[in-house]
DNA sequence: TGTTATATTAACTACATGGTTAAACCAATT
DNA sequence: AATTGGTTTAACCATGTAGTTAATATAACA
């Protein structure tokens, strides 16, 4: 019984993640919401008594399976090299696995920066699972100790995620651009991390 | 009076861009365009029949925009140590300029990628401004001659447009991140030009 | 000046949508 | 068996919103 409700609040949130990727905040609905988690509508209000409250819940979870994901990989020990090689790929995999979860953060970025700005503030305090300034203060040395040129971590991290996520967002602008259709998702996924890596190992190493 | 009907019609088309750019396709209202245009709101669907025909014809005078501004820096004779330091300045600036462009783009970029297919093949079709296909095969020269180590011309472009978009995107996240907020606009995008030249140059040019 | 075509508006409609409610259902406890 | 507590539903409500209409103002022109 209490793992039947807890198994509906995950069907809920899988099927809100959903609906709110494919139409943003404004342009999900509710009742799709229910129909596709197979409930009736009330129970969205009964589970989280309001969209607004659902909508930040969702956001919650995306922001922690990414940082989750990113926050296991760097407390490994890294060199710059390996860090420049491995996060792109990292990251680019990880969202070409959960495409709603950028959807979700970017439209928010764009639309409601103060959103990310509290949902990450949360993750950051409550979870232990990432944490920049350490992150941050490692890349400070790296430059100190001469290993990459672009003194300043935060831009050092920007040239970085920049690379990683346009490789979803600029997809169907480059086919329109060029005329061309990807063809196969992988290899050209393949390709985009070749490029990423080599970009920014000859770009930002010494 | 025709001139005036322009005219209305410009003050539609903007104060449209702005609520669009805001909220999004969904989440704009009509009412708001009318108001903030200084109009009665029958007079949205007398000029643009329809939500949609006004979000279209938005979205094309967007890619215009963009495309044109762009278009005419490319026809210059170009280097590509010249092209990779001066087109993430213009771009950068010019969305800095117009910020509401790039979140128009961005959205739909995201959330109706066959808009954006079927406005820039419109743009690229009807339009002078902008052709991809010469400066494709401008980069694959580049390529040829043993200038720039980066094979494949999309991959080129895109690394170039990923680190000059990101500067809008990624700035309330850095902030949030961080914890440190971009004191002066200014400021910041000198020093994001600076870092993305520098990657660039270092990392694609031979 | 009267006529005509175009611009403009207030009021309205039809419908979609977030949210509520009251009753029913179901499992466990007494 | 009766009670109790949480869970689920169908029906409902209030409001917001894209789009319409019918009447009015305005400029142009004959």
């Amino acid at each position: 019984m209490k793992k039947d409700k807890q198994q509906t609040r995950e069907r809920i949130l899988l099927a809100a993640q959903k609906e709110f990727a494919a139409r943003g905040y404004a342009g999900a609905r509710m009742e799709a919401i229910a129909g596709s988690a197979a409930i009736n509508k009330a129970m969205l209000f009964y589970y989280f008594s309001s969209k607004d409250n659902l909508y930040r819940t969702v956001l919650l979870g995306v922001f922690s399976e990414i940082f989750g994901e990113i926050g296991s990989f760097i407390s490994q020990s890294l060199t710059p090299e390996l860090f420049l090689e491995k996060f792109p790929e990292i990251y680019i995999r990880f969202i070409a696995r959960h495409p709603d979860l950028l959807r979700i953060m970017v439209f928010d970025l764009i639309h409601n920066p103060e959103n990310v700005t509290a949902a990450m503030a949360q993750i950051i305090h409550e979870k232990m699972s990432f944490k920049p300034q350490p992150l941050l203060g490692l890349v400070k040395r790296w430059h100190g100790q001469g290993l990459i040129s672009e003194a300043d971590p935060l831009h050092f991290m920007m040239n970085i995620v920049a690379l990683s996520i346009f490789s979803f967002i600029g997809k169907p602008m480059v086919e329109a651009i060029s005329g061309i259709q990807v063809e196969n998702d992988e290899d050209f996924y393949h390709r985009r991390i070749a490029s990423v890596v080599n970009v920014l190992q000859r770009g930002m190493l010494k």
